[in-house]
DNA sequence: TCATAATATTACTATATCGTAATATCTCGA
DNA sequence: TCGAGATATTACGATATAGTAATATTATGA
C-alpha cells in the first residue's frame, strides 16, 4: 500500500536531484578537519597555512580540503601576494554549523 | 606564526573527538535516500516497507540505511507484529533538516 | 506446523575517500 | 633570475562505502 493512501503526504514528492546535491554537500562537510575549517572561517579570513596549522595537517592536505569545499560553493579564495585567503561564500553555512555545534560541539555546560 | 598570536581566537581549541563524532553523523546523513528518510520520519512513524516504497529502493536496502542511522542515534524502532516502525529519536534532526531544506530543498518560490 | 509477509543480515564487486608522500606552480625579495 | 615561501596538484596503497543479490530471521494466519 502506498504511503499516500494511508496518510496525507506531508512532503512534496522527493526531488531526487536536489537530494543528491544536498547529500554531496553534506558529505563534503562530513570530515573533522573540514568541519573545523568551516568553524574557523565563519569567524574570519584565513590563509591555507593558518588553517593547516590550527587543524594540525600539512599545508597540501589543507589545500586539498579547501578545494573540495570550494567546489561545492562553501568558500571563495583570493590571492594576496604569495598567500591565499579563504572566506565563507555560502551564507547557509552559518546556520548549518550552528545546528551542528548545538548538537556536538557544546557539551560542557 | 600561530593564529592565536594574530587574532583573539574566536573558538575553543578544537575538540577532535567531538569533531570526529559530528563528522561521522554528517556522513551518515549524507546520502539521498537517507536524507529522504529523515524528511519522512520527521513527519510521522513509518515502517521499513513504507520507507522503501517512497524512496524507491528494495526493502533490504531500506533496512540497512535505517540501521546505519539508528547506530548514530537518529531513530529508534519498535516492532508491531511483523512490521517494524521507525521514528525520530534525535531531537536536533529537525533543526538540522530545516537548515538543509532551506538551502537545497526549497528552490521553487 | 507450514507458507508467507516483513525485516534483517551477509557476501561480493565496483567505486570513492583517506592519508601520505612526491612533485609542480606561483610569487616575492635578494 | 634565482632561491625560498606559500599553495596546489598528482600518485598510490589502504580503507570505507555503494549497489546488488542471495540468504536468514521473525512473526502471523491458515
Amino acid at each position: 500500500m502506498a504511503i499516500s493512501t494511508k496518510k496525507t503526504r506531508p512532503l512534496k514528492p522527493a526531488d531526487m536531484k536536489a537530494l543528491g546535491q544536498a547529500a554531496e554537500c553534506l558529505k563534503t562537510l562530513a570530515h573533522p578537519v573540514r568541519i573545523r575549517m568551516v568553524q574557523l572561517l565563519l569567524h574570519g579570513r584565513y590563509t591555507v597555512g593558518e588553517l593547516a596549522e590550527d587543524c594540525d595537517v600539512p599545508d597540501n592536505v589543507a589545500s586539498e580540503h579547501l578545494r573540495l569545499m570550494q567546489r561545492c560553493g562553501f568558500f571563495h579564495s583570493e590571492r594576496e601576494g604569495r598567500k591565499v585567503y579563504y572566506q565563507v561564500a555560502e551564507p547557509h553555512l552559518e546556520n548549518l554549523m550552528a545546528c551542528i555545534e548545538s548538537r556536538f560541539l557544546e557539551r560542557r555546560k
